[in-house]
DNA sequence: TTTTGAGTTGTTCGA
DNA sequence: GTCGAACAACTCAAA
C-alpha cells in the first residue's frame, strides 16, 4: 500500500550554505512534516561551472561542519557527508534513505541555481517532494527590479527599493527534535576529506583567531552588539580596533542569518550607527544581486573595455604583494593580517588591492584569485565583485581617477602605527610617526638593513601618473 | 521619450 | 597649514 509505505518515508535536508539550525527555514519545514530526516552535505568540486573554494574556506569548512553535525545529533538527525556531483550525490542518497521529500535553502550563483533547477526537475519528475526556501538573503534578487533595467547596477537606489519593501522575516527559533527513526546511511569521513591542511599545518593563525560554528558566530553578534556597533559608523575604518562585525565568514557559510543580524541591528535607533552597519550588509546583498545576473563576476570585467585594459605582467611584483613585502608598511600589514588569520580588516583590503590593481596596474583577477584561497570568508559574490569595484571596472565601481595613497591612508586610518606594528615586526619598534614612512630621509635611523624592512618596490608618483594614463586611455 | 539628479570609502595642486 | 577645485564624463534610475 503507498500510504502505508509512505509512512515510513523521511525526509532529506540538503545543506549547502546554510550550516546552521537555528533560522534554517528548510531545516525547519523539513522537521514539521513529522517524519525522520537526514542531513546532507556534499563535498561538489565536479558540477559545472563550480569554483572550488579555497584552502582558507576548507579550513573553515571542516570545523564548521563538525559543528554543524554535533547540533544536528540534537536534533535527532544525522549529518551523511558525501562528495561528488550533486545531482548523482542527491539522487542516490534519497534512494539509499527512502526519501520522499528533499529540502533545501536557495543558492543565488548563476551555476548552483543551474545544479538545483535540475535537480528539483528530475526529483519532481520521480515523484520526489522538493522543497527550497529563502534563507540566505534578505532580499531575494529577482524581487528588486529597477522600472527600466533588468537589475540594479547602482548601490544606493538598490538599497532604497530594498529597504522600502517587505522587511525582512524574523528569524525562526531553533526546531523541535526530528522524529526518531533516521535510516542509517554510508558516508564519507570527514578527516578523508583532508579540509585541514597537514604538511604543513599552517592553519595555527586561523585557529587561534576564529570560532567556526553556529556557536561562534552567535558570540561574535553578540560581542559586536554590546560593543563596536555603537560607534561603527566612526571607527569601522581603523584597522587596529575591533570596531567591526568579524562576521563575514559566519555569514559566508551561513553560520548565522542576515535576517538573524538585521533584527539584532535594526532595533537600534534610525539614521545611527545601526543603519551604518545595515547598509554593510546591504553591500552582501547588492553583490548577489549582481552574481545572480552576472554568472562570471570573477573573471570577466562588468564594464567591457576593461577587455583592453593592458594589465602588467610583473610576477615579482605580485609574488612581494602576496608576500607583504612591497615596502609599503600598511599593503605589508594587510597582506600578512590576510595569511596570518585568513582576515583583512575591510579598509585595508581596499588599499590592499587598489595597490595591486592601480598603483602595480596588475590584472584585479590575479588578486581576486589569491583573496579566494587565502580569505576565510571568500565569497563567490562579495570577493569578485569587490575587486571589480576597486579596480575600476565593476558596477557602481570608483572612479579611475581615485588611486590610494598607502602613507597618507595608513596616517589618516592607522595613525599612531598600532595596526602596522601589529603585522610587521621589523617596524615594531619605528618610532612614532617613522613607522608610516620607514625610508624617508626623516626616518634615517631606520634604513632597511638595519630593520629587515624592506624599501619599497615601487615609486608612487611613478606609478600613479602610469595608472592615470593607463585608465584615462580607455 | 526626454530630462534630471545623483553616484561608498581620494589625491594632488595651487592659491 | 588649510581649503577649494580639478580630476571625466558617463550611466543609471526614476519622474
Amino acid at each position: 500500500m503507498v500510504s502505508d509505505l509512505s509512512a515510513n518515508r523521511c525526509s532529506i535536508v540538503w545543506f549547502r550554505d546554510d550550516l546552521r539550525v537555528s533560522d534554517n527555514p528548510a531545516l525547519t519545514a523539513a522537521i514539521a512534516r513529522d517524519r525522520p530526516v537526514v542531513g546532507l552535505f556534499v563535498l561538489d568540486e565536479e558540477s559545472d561551472g563550480l569554483r572550488p573554494i579555497g584552502a582558507a574556506s576548507r579550513w573553515w569548512l571542516n570545523t564548521s561542519i563538525e559543528g554543524l553535525a554535533r547540533e544536528l545529533l540534537r536534533l535527532n538527525i544525522p549529518l551523511i557527508l558525501r562528495r561528488g556531483r550533486a545531482d548523482a550525490v542527491v539522487n542516490d542518497i534519497v534512494v539509499a534513505a527512502g526519501a520522499d521529500a528533499v529540502f533545501w535553502n536557495r543558492r543565488y550563483g548563476p551555476a548552483e541555481r543551474a545544479v538545483d533547477a535540475s535537480l528539483k526537475e528530475s526529483l519532481t519528475a520521480a515523484g520526489i517532494i522538493v522543497e527550497s526556501h529563502a534563507a540566505s538573503l534578505l532580499f531575494e534578487p529577482w524581487t528588486l527590479k529597477p522600472a527600466t533595467a533588468p537589475y540594479y547596477r547602482v548601490f544606493t537606489p538598490f538599497w532604497r527599493a530594498a529597504l522600502g519593501s517587505a522587511p525582512p522575516r524574523r528569524p525562526l527559533p531553533v526546531p523541535k527534535q526530528a522524529t526518531q527513526g533516521a535510516p542509517r546511511l554510508s558516508g564519507a569521513r570527514l578527516a578523508d576529506w583532508r579540509l585541514h591542511p597537514t604538511s604543513p599545518d599552517w592553519s595555527g593563525g586561523l585557529e587561534a583567531t576564529w570560532t567556526p560554528g553556529e556557536a561562534g558566530a552567535r558570540t561574535r553578534l553578540d560581542a559586536f552588539l554590546s560593543g563596536g556597533i555603537g560607534s561603527y559608523a566612526t571607527e569601522r575604518d581603523r584597522p587596529a580596533l575591533a570596531a567591526t562585525s568579524r562576521l563575514s565568514p559566519h555569514l559566508r557559510f551561513g553560520e548565522i542569518s542576515p535576517h538573524q543580524v538585521w533584527h539584532a541591528a535594526a532595533s537600534r535607533p534610525p539614521g545611527g550607527d545601526g543603519d551604518k552597519f545595515l547598509s554593510e550588509i546591504g553591500w552582501r546583498e547588492f553583490c548577489w544581486h549582481l552574481h545572480y545576473h552576472l554568472p562570471d563576476l570573477a573573471g570577466r570585467a562588468f564594464n567591457p573595455r576593461f577587455e583592453a585594459f593592458p594589465w602588467r605582467s610583473d610576477p615579482a611584483a605580485l609574488t612581494a604583494w602576496q608576500r607583504g613585502e612591497t615596502g609599503y608598511p600598511i599593503i605589508d600589514a594587510g597582506m600578512r593580517e590576510l595569511w596570518h588569520t585568513g582576515w583583512m580588516h575591510n579598509r585595508v583590503r581596499m588599499l590592499t588591492a587598489s595597490f595591486l590593481a592601480k598603483t602595480l596596474m596588475i590584472d584585479w583577477r590575479l588578486g581576486e584569485a589569491w583573496f579566494w584561497d587565502t580569505l576565510v570568508d571568500a565569497d563567490p559574490a562579495n570577493n569578485p565583485a569587490g575587486w571589480q569595484w576597486v579596480a575600476g571596472c565593476g558596477a557602481d565601481a570608483a572612479p579611475y581617477f581615485r588611486i590610494f595613497n598607502p602613507v597618507l591612508q595608513a596616517e589618516k586610518f592607522d595613525p599612531d602605527g598600532a595596526y602596522i606594528r601589529r603585522w610587521v615586526p621589523a617596524l615594531r619598534a619605528a618610532p612614532g610617526k617613522t613607522v608610516h614612512r620607514p625610508q624617508a630621509p626623516s626616518s634615517a635611523g631606520l634604513l632597511d638593513a638595519e630593520t629587515g624592512y624592506a624599501p619599497p618596490i615601487v615609486d608612487l608618483q611613478v606609478a600613479r601618473q602610469r595608472a592615470l594614463a593607463a585608465f584615462k586611455a580607455l
